[in-house]
DNA sequence: TTTATTTTCCCCGAATTCGGGGATTTACTA
DNA sequence: TAGTAAATCCCCGAATTCGGGGAAAATAAA
C-alpha cells in the first residue's frame, strides 16, 4: 500500500516536480498539493495524507503556524519540513511546533524519497547541518539567568575585527570603515577576510546577519 | 589532507574492522586506536585526532564519561558515538555530554565513511530513529514565552520584495536568489531597488541589519 | 629571545552590486 | 474603463566587493 502524500508549497515549480518524483515513484502516491494553507484543515481531510509535505517559507501563514495546526487537528500525521535556508530560528520553532522533518530543498530527489519513508516508519531524517543545530538546542539548557555580556562564542575576533564587523552591522562600506577606524581601504580588507574565515561566511550580508542573530557585536 | 580518526572501542574484531575500512579509504587516516579509555587525554594527544569514534558501551569508565572529557579537554574535536542499541537513556546523556554524532554498529560501511566526514564538517550525522529521540526531547518542554510583540510598520514591502529580502538575510547574491525564487537577476534587481527605497537604505548590509533588527522578517 | 598573534598595507583580476534609466504584463480598484 | 500597483525583464557604466596571493611592523606570549 503506498505512502499518500500531500504537498503545501507556494513554488508552483518545485510542487510540480515533486508530485511527479512522488506520484511517479512505485510505493508512493500524491495525495494532495496545495499552493498554501488557506484551507489547511480542509485540504488534508479531503486528501488523507499519511505524510505532509510543508515548506517553511510560504507567503501569509508560513509553515510553522502550519505544522502547528496538523498536529493539533491530526496528531498522527507526520510533518516533513521543507526549507530552502537552514536557519536556526526556523529549525527550533519548526521542532517545537511538532515538524518530525527537516530537509533542505536542494536534496537530491532519491534522498527525499528515503526521508519520506522514514518520517512515514516514524523516523526524523534531517541533514547533518540542521541535527547539529538541534542538539545545540539540548547541549545548551544552562543559560537562562544572565543574558548579558559574557557571550560565549564570539568566534575569537581580535578587538579590531569587531570593531570593523560593528561597522559593518552600521552599514559602512569598506571606504567608510576605512575612514571611521582610521586605516586604509586595503587594511579594512585584511581585516574581513579574517571575519569571513572565522565566521565561515563569504559574504557581508553573510556576516551581517550572524553578526545580529549570534549577538556577536553590539 | 586525511581526516584523522581515532577509535575507542572495545571490541577489538570491530576494532580492527573499523581500522581497516577507514585507514583504507582515501580521505582517511586512522590516528589511533584504543581499547578503553583509561588514558584518554594521553592517548588523544599523542594522536591527534580531528575526529573520534567512541563505543558507548565500555567496560570500567563508559563512552558517556569519555566524551564529556574529550569535550572538557579538546572541545574542537567532534566525537560520534557508536552504539548497538537506541537506547533513549544514553542518546540523551551522549548529547548533553558533547557528541556529535550518534550512529549504530550495525551501520553500513559507507555511511560510517560519510558520516565521519560530516561530523568533521561540523555535521551531525544520526539514524532517523535516534534523530526523532531528539526531537522528543525537545517537543516536551513545551515552553514559549518569548511572544514578539506585533510590529506592525513592516516597511509596506510586497510578498515579494519581502521573500527577496528574506533570502538576502540568509546571506544569498543576487544570483542565489534569482534561482531561489525562479525569476531572473534583472528581477531581481527590480526588487533590490524598491526594497531600498522602502527601507531608506542604500546596501545590502543596511538593509539586512534593518531587516533583523526591525523583524521585518522572519 | 624566539615564537605567535595582531595590525597594518599592497596588487591583480574576477565577480557582484548600484544608480538610473526604460518597458511589458497582469491584476486590482476607483 | 482608466489608473495604479505588483511583478517581470533589459541595458549601461561606475563603484564596490571578493579571493588569493604577499609582506612588514608592532605586540603579546612562551
Amino acid at each position: 500500500m503506498a505512502i499518500r502524500v500531500t504537498i503545501f508549497d507556494d513554488n508552483k515549480k518545485l510542487l510540480d516536480s515533486l508530485d511527479i518524483l512522488i506520484d511517479g515513484s512505485p510505493g508512493f502516491q500524491i495525495a494532495g498539493t496545495f499552493p498554501n494553507i488557506s484551507n489547511l484543515i480542509a485540504d488534508i481531510e479531503k486528501s488523507q495524507p499519511d505524510v505532509i509535505l510543508m515548506d517553511i517559507e510560504m507567503p501569509g501563514m508560513n509553515g510553522i503556524e502550519g505544522v502547528k495546526i496538523v498536529k493539533k487537528h491530526f496528531p498522527k500525521i507526520n510533518v516533513m519540513m521543507q526549507t530552502a535556508f537552514e536557519n536556526d530560528e526556523h529549525v527550533f520553532e519548526a521542532i517545537c511546533a511538532g515538524a518530525s522533518g527537516y530537509i533542505l530543498k536542494s536534496t537530491s530527489p532519491s534522498r527525499i524519497l528515503e526521508c519520506i519513508v522514514e518520517v512515514y516508519q516514524g523516523g526524523s531524517p534531517m541533514s547533518p547541518t540542521v541535527a547539529r543545530k538541534v542538539l545545540g538546542f539540548l547541549q545548551t539548557p544552562k543559560k537562562e539567568p544572565n543574558l548579558s555580556n559574557e557571550n560565549k562564542d564570539d568566534y575569537n575576533l581580535t578587538n579590531r575585527e569587531k570593531e570593523v564587523l560593528s561597522c559593518l552591522v552600521n552599514g559602512l562600506s569598506y571606504k567608510m570603515i576605512a575612514d571611521q577606524c582610521n586605516i586604509t581601504y586595503e587594511t579594512v580588507r585584511s581585516h574581513m577576510k579574517k571575519i569571513y574565515e572565522k565566521l565561515h561566511v563569504v559574504s557581508m550580508t553573510e556576516a551581517v546577519a550572524k553578526a545580529i542573530n549570534q549577538k556577536i557585536v553590539m
